[in-house]
DNA sequence: GTCTATAATTCGATAGAC
DNA sequence: GTCTATCGAATTATAGAC
């Protein structure tokens, strides 16, 4: 592996599209985004945008490469895996625009099947799979989806629709208020 | 008030068109419907919705007059208010398209903040005024946000994500499932 | 009340000069 | 590698004939 190879000027306007890419689906999602402005975010010619990713459909796909970067939760005690659990995905969330891709998936997924379809992907190859050491078999599927349905509800209501009081809260108590329910997603009793 | 007023050929277009913009936007959202195919759902020329409604901005926000038409929770039982409440989100959401605004507010307030506004107005309106009742005063915002995150949550990952398992489910497993947490949020000890 | 025709934008994408 | 210029399609909205 070379080590911190100097970018090209190629790479430097690749990587100034993908960021400018990141924040505009970021904020507006797929279809609210155009690529001439994301083009003029990035200070450069909309042609260029076609040029290095061949469509914008390409681009989306580029932009939201994503790795959840989840705990081992077999590391962590039992009694503290769902305030692990939210507070990996509030920080995530809380940090740079172009970083959180997740907000960006879920704003484009709801009008384009592309980006649903990332996003399912996403959630079957990462939070599906965090989960399966720690969690009964017979049981993966339903806790994953349970609290999955939670912790994007809390992007949603905090990040998009900032609703009152959600997108008010600090991340403290974000963080504890919905760690009880994703705690016992993970390992309380359901019902049966 | 007169009874049964025959329908004018002027109200039978307005109401094809209402319905024919309710069915686009809950398909595709605000963003992702056009003039023309609303009207084309309507079989109907392009102008007349706009001759009818003034604008595309206008018609949805007459498609989205919604009333959640929620319980008096202070005659339900107070251990059975959570799964009341599901029981009348899910029966919504599984009813006829059209009448299903909630989702289709959902899929444009990702990209629309006009659709945001309403829904937060939907938030503060509704589902605010229904907890006010039975919930301490101190608790009452808190309480409702967190009702809203899991149960807008619910609605994302099943009718708009699809997530496997939680799109599945038959909803008597879906009620069973997100019943306890919303029975926590409405009275049972948020951390301190 | 309903239609045709079209104005005025905006979009994604391409061609070609430099 | 970067730009100008532009195509072709789609959009919302309007004007005016019938």
């Amino acid at each position: 592996m070379a080590a911190q190879t100097p970018m090209r000027k190629g790479d430097r306007t690749r990587a100034a599209i993908l960021t400018a890419a990141r924040d505009a689906f970021h904020e507006f999602g797929f279809g609210g985004s155009s690529v001439r402005g994301i083009a003029a975010r990035a200070n450069i010619d909309p042609s260029m945008v076609i040029r290095y990713f061949g469509s914008k459909r390409e681009l989306f796909i580029a932009a939201v490469r994503i790795d959840l970067d989840l705990p081992d939760l077999r590391l962590i005690p039992t009694s503290r895996r769902g305030q692990v659990l939210v507070e990996h995905f509030v920080s995530r969330w809380e940090g740079e625009r172009s970083d959180d891709v997740l907000v960006m998936l879920l704003r484009s997924a709801t009008t384009s099947e592309d980006a649903a379809d990332r996003l399912r992907e996403v959630f079957a190859r990462q939070v599906v799979e965090v989960l399966r050491p720690v969690v009964d078999q017979s049981e993966l599927k339903r806790r994953s989806a349970l609290i999955a349905s939670q912790l994007l509800g809390l992007a949603l209501t905090r990040y998009i629709l900032r609703l009152p009081v959600v997108a008010e809260q600090s991340t403290t108590h974000v963080i504890r208020d919905f760690s009880p329910t994703i705690q016992r997603y993970v390992e309380g009793t359901l019902p049966s």
